[in-house]
DNA sequence: TCATAAATTAGAATAATTCTAAAAAGCTTG
DNA sequence: CAAGCTTTTTAGAATTATTCTAATTTATGA
């Protein structure tokens, strides 16, 4: 696949998500959608950006990041304190948390099957379910 | 059991867990560990104190529910984005999020099994599992 | 009780994130 | 493709949660 099509095809992945293919979130989706599974904190886009030089802002990198997860194009978790991860699979899975790295790694969902959860609260209904290990 | 032997138990719990049991430490523990169990935020605390009128600052809530967590007699809860529950839930359980409200609800561990985690990285334990069913 | 160590506190400092409002870029229609 | 309108981007200010600092208060042990 050439450059051209690659550029085509990430457009498409924003459009079909009801993202504007604009410039800097062309950049910074192609920053993470490689093809390659990530756990980023907003601190590793900016310095992702920097590498590359992509010209951006620190709260473009916030709106794009939040934009991105609104749109379900990434997956936000909260599992350290105070600071967010995104994650680039979309599939259904869990995770890993290193406790002295401060890191993710993922869990396919496929292997682990959650039994005995307790009926739900009347009008309620199961958004997502989240495993994480601390190892 | 009178107010007396009240104090004398709370006193017990705090140095069972080799923290000192002076003053401000007792009374957030008063408000803490009363048979309910609970999620809390530095801010709830804050509030609970002031309607009980002990005297404290914000820098010994956050003082003493860091301190509780590190003794275990507190757990840390990160899943809302910048702002941490404590739950005075020391038993293995986990934990229905209520998206809308952002609160919490427990579920007892009792009832949930989780199979076919993946083998861990070599030299690493299982510190914790966290299941969080967003409802 | 005195001396020493630990805890508490107010307020400053920090870190992550959001807000603001102005400039730039993108889109739409004639 | 130019004008006009909307959306995005941005720098920097503001906000929020939390930690740090250093002075005061409280607790402990001889």
């Amino acid at each position: 696949m050439d450059a051209q099509t690659a550029h085509l095809q990430m457009k498409n992945f924003l459009v079909e998500h009801k993202v504007r293919p604009t410039k800097i979130r062309m950049n910074i989706a192609g920053l993470l959608f490689d093809g390659v599974d990530k756990h980023v904190t907003v601190e590793n886009v900016i310095d992702l950006a920097r590498n590359a030089n992509i010209k951006t802002s620190v709260a473009s990198v916030y709106n794009t990041l939040n934009q991105f997860a609104s749109a379900g194009m990434l997956r936000r978790v909260s599992i350290v304190q105070g600071k967010a991860f995104f994650d680039t699979n979309l599939s259904d899975h869990h995770h890993f948390f290193y406790v002295d790295e401060e890191t993710l790694e993922d869990i396919p969902a496929g292997n682990i099957t959650i039994e005995g959860l307790p009926k739900l609260p009347k009008g309620r209904s199961v958004k997502s379910i989240d495993v994480t290990v601390r190892i």
